[in-house]
DNA sequence: CGAAAATTTGAGCACGATCAATATGTGTGG
DNA sequence: CCACACATATTGATCGTGCTCAAATTTTCG
């Protein structure tokens, strides 16, 4: 991939990127479902019980690179990205998380070692480390130990996942992604509001933003996605759409 | 990448790799080091006490997809393969572990849900779940997410890393990563006995093994590298090496 | 409405995939 | 110790995906 690519500049996030507000009550019953098939029952609610609720806003800085790492998040709803530390752009996309997934700093109490930003609207449980160590409560540092092994395998898969497959089977494979994450069903299909431009997907795919046009064009002319505006993708048949991509 | 491709049959691994043993003493100082740069001097000597030493020979399966994930493991030398799952084969590699890292399986107390699979001999601080936590030792639930958060946070600068490489430059990092791990430094320069095959190396840079080939044996042309045997590479001079692979 | 940003389209070509054949190990039994 | 068989590695020829550079377009926002 990219065999030939020096990459050009590009720079995230570069602006706020109000998402339409979604229905309340179905997204706090997916999150919990997320966060229950992550993480059980009873971790759930032991991180509900200790942890901080905090709204946030699209493009709501969330950590910085160099803050002191002295918090962990999971993500209640929207999407959050992160960012490696880039002195220069373009600023290198190292995963979404959705609902569900833990946010850590690399370096526990010393720093993050990666910007986190919000890309939708949302919601956060904020579990601050201070706190919890000083409450000596080992139950919570197991529970949160667990949190992070299934992240760190949760990551892998998603990011490996895309490893061997051609950039249309990628490019599906991200749309589902962000679909569980922030779609919504509807009586016209799958809609999914992209929450970000398309040369951060490319970089995310590892492919180039011209490489993504195409391929949206050439779904969209073949019917396998409206396209309401570039950012607001519609899937018909999202089965059909699968097909297509890893055909 | 592999933009036409549909990946064709491999198995990994598939015998026992014996590599040359290394000098024990050098390997304890490096792996101290690495392990003291990954996690602070306090926490590796936390972990010390806490665990117990393993040895393992190359080729042995340190841990299986459906076993119970009943403990967790920290890479004190040699080098670890980890696989997905996979009723068929290819088995994907999912990464490689080298001394300072941690294995954590994916469901705590649940599986593993992955293979590990040693690639060198090497020895493993095999810290056992249950023991840890009939301890209701807090100190050392909250060192543990430490080193998961920082083994989260490396995992996935190593999988993104590769992302953006033509495959000349991921197979230069590739080689790079493994001489950390396993490489030594001798008079003919840095030598690297690769603890795997060709279509192994490949599948985990998302390339064929004709390509890893023709690359290995362009820079054995020029000089780049010497080829003992297939497995057996020098790099007399590193920094020409990575210049040639990053132009 | 106009400027800037983001997206889309076009033409050409390079990297790396593919398929097929050959060569080099590596281990086995005679 | 050699000869065979099999596994692994290398080489060759061809071609497709996706990168490049450049030029429209369309959106978005002030």
């Amino acid at each position: 991939m990219l065999g030939q690519a020096t990459r050009t500049s590009a720079s995230f996030p570069r602006q706020v990127l109000p998402t339409g507000m979604e229905p309340a009550e179905a997204l706090r019953g997916k999150a919990r479902r997320r966060l229950e098939s992550h993480m059980g029952k009873e971790t759930a609610a032991l991180f509900d019980r200790c942890g901080r609720e905090r709204d946030f806003v699209g493009g709501e800085a969330l950590a910085r690179c160099e803050d002191p790492g002295d918090a962990v998040y999971i993500v209640l709803e929207g999407v959050v990205g992160l960012y490696a530390e880039a002195p220069s752009e373009p600023r290198d996309v190292l995963g979404y998380c959705y609902s569900g997934d833990l946010i850590a700093p690399a370096r526990l109490g010393v720093a993050w070692s990666f910007d986190a930003t919000a890309l939708t609207s949302g919601r956060l449980l904020v579990l601050s480390l201070q706190e919890l160590r000083d409450r000596g409560d080992g139950t919570l540092a197991w529970a949160l130990l667990e949190a992070a092994c299934a992240e760190l395998s949760r990551r892998t898969a998603r990011l490996r996942g895309y490893w061997f497959l051609p950039v249309k089977a990628r490019l599906a494979t991200f749309l589902f992604e962000m679909d569980e994450g922030i779609g919504q069903r509807t009586d016209r299909g799958l809609e999914v509001d992209l929450p970000m431009f398309r040369d951060e997907i490319a970089i995310y795919l590892g492919t180039r933003t011209e490489t993504i046009c195409r391929i949206l064009t050439g779904w969209k002319d073949r019917g396998l996605i409206v396209m309401d505006s570039p950012r607001k993708l519609v899937i018909p048949d999202g089965a059909r759409l699968r097909a297509e991509a890893f055909a």
